[in-house]
DNA sequence: CCATTGAATGAAAGTGACTGTCACATGGTC
DNA sequence: GACCATGTGACAGTCACTTTCATTCAATGG
């Protein structure tokens, strides 16, 4: 889910950082964070790769180095593997509404709780900034063919098949609406809300009535 | 329907057309065929504007002023119209998915007899090309925007609600995957068979089963 | 503690999409 | 045929992104 911020808490696991590690992981956070000040200060067209290089005290070659594209220092996202885990880990017997339902709880949960004020800018960006929301679209089709594969598992069904993949990328294009409907109405609802309100259609149809 | 060729006969209606729009129409065609041709002689990639534009005989910046971006050559669709008004036509009775089934297969059936090579490497692109995919996305967006505008005067229904929204993107998100199954699978489906059980799986769910 | 090695960086030059400006030419109109 | 509006080409500029290569510095083995 591309609009989410990544987790700042490492888990305390795994063997410790070596200090080139580390500054890795510094570098690539201070170039995030020049972004977002730039951008909110001047707007995302006319902050350029040269500037964020520079307020981040890094070469323009490094900044590529982190991250393909400009859009995806904006974008960027590692939560992925974590709403993976969350999906596996739901019982079998749960329809799929609610499945997503949780995990999208979850994710939305950690990720407005960690950086309130950088999921906000995502979205708005991404209504506002067409180059930035069609790298959205791109991060949300890789999802669907993740989830796909989560809902592959759970039913026995076949990854692969028009169906399958139909579902997915229906249900990921209606979370994307989600993302530009809450941005568009300056994130005033709780967007947990419209989550909610957005797996009920997909589940039953439009409310009231079919044709 | 950003997949869909751009109808190539005039309606005989309407005032003759001047030398001056003619000229227009003409470049607009020699620009795109000549994009064509060069994308299946040497890639998308590796076709520059400056070679598109010398094989079109016009300059570079005239290539630009027909078509915003390189990616657009390529997607660019009038079907809008078309289809908003097929769209219109049918009877108010009728379910959407039945209403969408009907205009999607007129305007393929459309589309693919009039440029049948063009319409399959548009696809193909859209899933070769990274940026072709960014840009038929955005354009699947807008239109998700006008078939909720017809959704909604269908049903009396809020444009403007998430409700409708949503379901507009999700219906939209199934369909670009149909566009994508159909091109990774070779072309070797039936598109519009293609577009029937992508519709049916929208309509009821996943066949054989709810979780 | 030092030497070696491999990864990360920076500097620099290049490519190509796209923008803006301006002079020129060409179709439409009287 | 003269006037006007519109479309076009030439040109210069910006910026994202790539590639190459020399340098630096953390990691590792002795």
């Amino acid at each position: 889910m591309t609009f989410m911020t990544a987790p700042r808490t490492t888990p305390a696991d795994r063997p410790p950082l070596g200090l080139r590690e580390r500054k890795k992981i510094k570098t690539r956070q201070a170039i995030r964070t020049a972004t977002y000040a730039l951008i909110e200060e001047q707007g995302y067209d006319a902050t350029t790769i040269e500037q964020i290089a520079d307020r981040a005290e890094v070469s323009p070659s490094t900044v590529f180095r982190y991250f393909p594209t400009k859009e995806d220092i904006v974008i960027t996202d590692e939560w992925d593997p974590v709403m993976m885990a969350e999906l596996r880990a739901r019982p079998r017997d749960e329809s799929w509404a609610d499945v997503l339902r949780h995990v999208m709880r979850t994710a939305l949960d950690l990720s407005l709780a960690e950086e309130p004020e950088v999921t906000r800018l995502r979205t708005r960006l991404g209504v506002e900034v067409p180059a930035v929301r069609a790298r959205m679209m791109e991060s949300m089709a890789s999802t669907g063919r993740l989830l796909r594969e989560a809902l592959a598992e759970r039913s026995g069904r076949d990854p692969g098949s028009l169906e399958l993949r139909v579902f997915a990328m229906s249900v990921m294009g209606g979370l994307m609406e989600v993302s530009q409907y809450w941005a568009e109405t300056g994130h005033r609802d709780d967007i947990r809300d419209l989550v909610d309100r957005a797996l009920d259609v997909m589940e039953h149809g439009l409310p009231g009535g079919k044709p």
